[in-house]
DNA sequence: ATCGAGAGATAACATGGGTTATTCAAGGTA
DNA sequence: TACCTTGAATAACCCATGTTATCTCTCGAT
């Protein structure tokens, strides 16, 4: 066990699908100049709001939730160290959702103006954001599809490998056993189930011998079969950037 | 009933939540250069295809399915005429889903390269399109948390209301009866759910007063039911930008 | 008109998952 | 240490939805 979550930032994220330039960089470097530290549970942003404000996740867990007037809520993303939050509601007159530390962690918050700045200085870097922004949605797609075709023991199933090849993207150290601050009524909440069906099915799946779930953190115990149950795909292609406007972008440079 | 659809552009589309130059129009128009009319069932890509080719769709319906080896497959998106296609995987390395058209129509393919021509010269219609990107998103999401928390009745009242307001917004002779080319097993796939449960779900909704499907068309009986079921949020907030960036692009002018 | 294929309706039955309630375990606090 | 709050496990029961199988209707093709 034992992940070291030293920090990550918004470039090193970026950096996977795409090569930057120093200009680029640099721009996005002054995004992230004013770290701060969030504790735990401490609202980032909430429903209705307006959205100034854009955050890189630099440490630390944060997730966003759609509530309901008839009490519970649901929560849409789940936000991990190096994701960008707030871009996809950037050009909403209002959020929709919540978004919730679940642990300490620290955030650079800055404005949204300064995305605009960025469009007018950088194509390339316009191109990488939009980038990060349609990950995140192909991660919120592959959720719903999956959770429009698969049982219970399925969408738990997808969604810790989701977490698991998301945690490695950006931190290699991640190991079959990592830490994850949800609870099994988040995992629910995320999944469209309760939280006593959530616990059964966490029974099930252990006594299969599939992964284990304490607390804290989680074991992956059949990689494979997890992945054949939840017809996961590990998206590695992802990390790369469409080939066709690589070549439009440089066209010097080789494929 | 009876919808006369006109033809509807990315323009009309785009000009819905923000003020565009005569440059950017114009830019636009010139990817509107080449309408192609297309048939039912044509297909404009397959999942693996690699994203070379976005279209704007001018007249007819279009699904995008997610197609699983074990048959059955889910439908993803729905497009309607003005929507933009092909945005979400533009950066990605491969399709992740088939786009076949729902009925006969006119699409306008233009290159991916194009894209990162309009990042370069226009900084508020790259805005735009993230926007119009944003949007899509926003559909996907907000049908995601209806799925997550509701049954049968509310998942089909939700996703009516999605189409008739989404019609509403680029054909205001848009009645409450409206044509819908979906069938029974479009819903299924859509919502998660049987076709035998949709029909069973929606004998019961038309003896209930609430809506009626035929073949061919949806008629709206019962809107604030309908409204309150769901807990659809009607989102004509939706069409506005952001306040705060529209004070950042455009400091001179008025709020 | 006739025919055939695909869509919708309906019914009987099976089951996954929701509901409610209770007990148990763990961690935080005085 | 003892206490208290919160999360997890478990059980009994019930209902919404899935499954399978006909039957009927509509519409397009000949």
């Amino acid at each position: 066990m034992a992940t070291a979550p030293q920090e990550v930032c918004l470039t090193d994220n970026l950096m996977h699908f795409m090569a930057l330039s120093d200009t680029d960089m640099h721009l996005l470097a002054e995004l992230e100049q004013t770290p701060q530290p969030v504790s735990r549970g401490q609202t980032l942003w909430k429903a209705e709001d307006v959205p100034r404000t854009l955050y890189t996740l630099r440490r630390g867990w944060a997730y966003s939730m759609h509530r309901s007037e008839s009490g519970e809520g649901q929560v849409l993303d789940i936000f991990l160290p190096g994701d960008l939050m707030g871009i996809r509601e950037l050009t909403l007159p209002a959020h929709s959702t919540d978004v919730v530390m679940l642990t300490s962690g620290v955030v650079c918050p800055f404005p949204a103006e300064r995305l605009l700045d960025i469009f007018q200085h950088s194509p390339s870097l316009t191109l990488a954001i939009h980038a990060a922004a349609a990950r995140q949605q192909v991660i919120i797609s592959k959720r719903l599809v999956n959770i429009l075709r698969h049982d219970a023991r399925a969408r738990i199933a997808h969604f810790v490998l989701e977490l698991y090849y998301r945690l490695k993207r950006v931190d290699e150290s991640v190991h079959r056993d990592f830490s994850v601050p949800l609870l099994q009524s988040d995992f629910g909440k995320l999944l469209g189930m309760t939280k006593v069906h959530v616990s059964r099915t966490l029974g099930e799946m252990e006594s299969q011998g599939l992964l284990r779930k304490t607390r804290k953190d989680i074991q992956i115990l059949d990689l494979e079969r997890l992945l054949e149950i939840s017809a996961f795909d590990p998206m590695k292609l992802t990390d790369q950037l469409n080939p066709t406007l690589t070549a439009a972008l440089f066209p010097s440079a080789p494929t």
